[in-house]
DNA sequence: TGACATCAAATGTTTTTACATTAAATTTGT
DNA sequence: ACAAATTTAATGTAAAAACATTTGATGTCA
């Protein structure tokens, strides 16, 4: 079944008009799958992602600014997420020694247990995507890449 | 630029992992993109998607289980998605003749106006998709669909 | 130095979303 | 035919997102 089938739609009006519309079928088809997975350990997708952030930076500290960089959905209430994380002992917010604008945020040991657990769930669900070849992965991305203009 | 650049991160566990959180990044790329376009008309994202939903039914009507069948994020409230647009007399609600339980949705000439002009507007920035070949884009859908298990 | 611009993070407010519940209409099974 | 189950849409509600504003800290430049 492809694209035109799961929304019903006859045809498009360009290869990229079905292209747009495929990635956003997709993807949510792809956070309800790790929604409802994260669901279980009561943590969002966003805050996932922000703790994954967190660790690719761990031991080291990263500011609220660098986390909004590297998420994946800008968003401006990156601050209030943390908020959430702390609440949970899943990092921790310290004061920037060398600038008190900023303030560092590092994952615990509780948050990098969780990745550790969540991680096998991932890997789980991932296999879910091998209907697709390693191979055929790497090109999607690449063409993902080059749709954005972001490519070689 | 790749992926990897785009958010910082130095590699990936798996092609599949980082197809994933390209996705992600797309959409998330592309919604903002025709967010900012959209708002300019005062519509939502969601609501052009509706309409464009409706408009693919002209003239007859579809349920509002129809649309959320349809929709690219199944969402729950689209009864509020369609009480916003009536507000905007963009569309019209009027009782489903053979149920009672079911409400006809259609789209007004207004409606169908507003679409028109939005659709210029999309083949203007769709074009800075044009990185991508025609076959480039119809083999990342067939790739997606590939992804959801929805191939062939 | 001191006024002014800029930046980082937090906070306020409104709108949306997610999720559950309700209400009415229809279908099902006996 | 009638009680129970199901379906459709609307609504209530709590949480989250979007967006603007504020507060405190640093940088800039006359």
């Amino acid at each position: 079944m492809s694209i035109e089938q799961d929304i019903q739609q006859k045809a498009f009006k360009s290869p990229y008009t079905k292209a747009v519309v495929n990635i956003m079928f997709t993807n949510n088809w792809l956070c309800t799958l790790q929604s409802d997975l994260l669901k279980r350990y009561d943590v969002t997708l966003q805050q996932y992602n922000v703790l994954r952030i967190l660790r690719g930076q761990h031991p080291n500290p990263i500011t609220v600014c660098g986390i909004i960089e590297r998420m994946l959905d800008k968003m401006s209430n990156a601050s209030r997420l943390v908020d959430k994380l702390i609440l949970k002992d899943l990092v921790i917010r310290k004061e920037c020694p060398h600038d008190r604008r900023q303030v560092d945020v590092i994952i615990t040991d509780k948050g990098l247990d969780l990745l550790a657990e969540l991680d096998n769930q991932q890997s789980e669900w991932e296999t879910a995507l091998h209907k697709l070849s390693p191979e055929e992965a790497l090109t999607l991305s690449h063409l993902l890449d080059k749709l954005r203009g972001s490519a070689e």
